[in-house]
DNA sequence: GTGAAAGCGCTAACAA
DNA sequence: TTGTTAGCGCTTTCAC
């Protein structure tokens, strides 16, 4: 069991026979290299296993090659596949990523935040709701002049800051696809008001439904905060009423199950005796009885692109990239047609 | 919206008019400085809202306080609160995590893995199983001549090295809990085979049944592979039995939720018909109906303990630690008593 | 108890 | 096309 030791740009200008610049240009892709310098450099990087060291490199260079990516923890699923896609991304373009939790309602949050952000010395920050929708936090991004990529953000911000999904439309196909099922009494469960974009899904099933010219009964809209008792308190009320929902719309999974275990209570069949939807299509929603109908949005997708559109930014790169991913509905069986 | 700018310890030094090294004494906590000095400083690093770079002090010490959470990527749930409880402890004593996840079935997994620990300067990782289990992934590390601590690692490994739970022993006891319900005819699925700590839990098993002298009836212990679907085809096998199983004890959550599909599908009742246990208290076992009696990793607790033991070890500390901490069984609504 | 100087491994600015 | 030099901000000698 040898124990390696990492070599240094000296000992590779030493064995390639040049100086540290000019390994210092072909590590870093820079012109004005012979190719045949670029080969002989090259072959002794390979030969020593060379690794530059990336606090060296952070600290020689003004702007180090680290970004952020900053989260609360409401939601495990969500932010692994998020963190996928940003990792991913940044260990090809040879980044390193930060994670950094940060709870949303402690004391002193704007100050650890301010903290944080001096000691890591970041290049940029990748921001995921709720912090995206919080203008103070945003603030003080932009006190440090640090790019930032916002993900679904429900602020009015600029386009090359931010990556969006198409809720709202994905939101109304899914309602369409309830009224085409014969469904005319749909409740919707809204999620927490502080996420704004989770209510662009409301916006979603009020187009559809105007479209559809079915008036909106302002009794089965119920306000929930994207948990499950929260969904199972909205069910109670729900499936209490005189004149029962035919089908409901949950803005999210969590809540969706919660009307489900809240329907099952009741003796209620899903879906023959009631239909539901769901949107983000967590791990569980193929794991319950039925299996839930929902919206999935491509979250490595959104992971990579955030960082890639960062990164760019950083870089100094052209920037006419997508800032919209489209999510898609997922048919299960906890739709039933009726006529 | 005023741009900051991060002072250094030479400003630091400036303001309380003593040689920077003074500044990095009292930074570090060395002795030799005298308490008015101490103060003076101690002000000024106020006053300029002073944070030490950590690519500085990283590549100036031989040793970066930065360790490394080692993970492949089976189950969000899982690798996020391990993940919160290291990074919660790190940032207490001021380390970098860098989260680094790997793909266990990839080509050149070695390789990667090679040059991502050169690459990085870790002072010491952290690996989760599957890796915890991978005596080449080990071997790796131990070439490097690096600290480490394992997470449920099922191989043979010193103690001041591993932090486990006490999968075997809750396992008996969520097997009695099944007997002592009247239970007698209990299905096992097990894990995957190359998750060695998974099969603990069989082992847990097979201690209750033999001390109630219980005879294992091995046409009812399935081999699972940890998947939904692979619990629903050793459910089918199960249930389609003459003497059909009265609970089935499943190594993991997401088995147990294919169990429950399986059952559900072919018009049995749980838990009037069938009992079933899970393991993991995965968040969806709350949320399916029934709620799923389980046993619940405190990982939080896990992640944080894991962190603790290996920079204690990176700082020399003497370390007395605790290297088993408890899993609890969590009851719920999946187990009927029987006579 | 305190400070000056060297150097960690790299990049940037300037020469050659 | 290549090399030299001076830092980046800190810790580590070693001297005072």
């Amino acid at each position: 069991m040898s124990i390696k030791k990492a070599s240094t740009i000296q000992d590779v200008a030493n064995k390639a026979k040049v100086s540290i610049k000019t390994v210092s240009r072909v590590i870093n892709n820079e012109p004005n290299v012979s190719l045949e310098t670029v080969k002989k450099v090259e072959t002794a990087i390979d030969l020593l296993d060379y690794q530059p060291n990336a606090f060296a490199q952070s600290l020689a260079r003004s702007k180090p090659k680290i970004i952020s990516l900053i989260y609360d923890t409401p939601s495990p699923n969500y932010i692994s596949h998020i963190m996928e896609g940003v990792l991913a991304y940044c260990y090809k373009v040879d980044y390193e990523v930060i994670i950094h939790p940060l709870r949303f309602n402690e004391v002193g949050l704007m100050r650890s935040a301010e903290k944080f952000i001096k000691k890591s010395r970041l290049a940029g920050l990748i921001v995921t709701p709720p912090y995206s929708d919080n203008v103070e936090f945003i603030k003080l991004i932009e006190s440090f002049d640090l790019p930032k990529v916002l993900i679904s953000s429900g602020l009015n911000i600029s386009e090359e800051d931010s990556i969006k999904t198409n809720d709202r439309e994905v939101s109304m196909q899914m309602t369409d696809y309830l009224i085409s099922n014969g469904h005319k009494r749909i409740a919707f469960i809204k999620g927490h008001p502080t996420h704004l974009c989770i209510n662009d899904r409301f916006k979603g099933y009020q187009d559809a439904m105007n479209r559809a010219g079915i008036e909106i009964d302002n009794s089965i809209v119920e306000n929930g905060l994207n948990s499950l008792s929260s969904g199972e308190q909205c069910a109670e009320r729900l499936l209490s009423l005189k004149e029962r929902p035919t089908a409901i719309f949950s803005s999210n999974d969590e809540m969706a199950a919660g009307v489900i275990k809240v329907a099952y209570r009741n003796g209620l069949n899903i879906p023959s005796d009631l239909s539901v939807v769901g949107f983000d299509d967590s791990p569980m929603t193929a794991m319950i009885t039925p299996p839930l109908t929902t919206v999935k949005q491509p979250l490595d997708a959104i992971g990579e692109k955030s960082a890639e559109k960062l990164i760019d930014k950083l870089e100094n790169k052209e920037l006419v990239r997508e800032s919209v991913i489209n999510s898609n509905i997922i048919y299960r069986d906890s739709v039933k047609k009726i006529n």
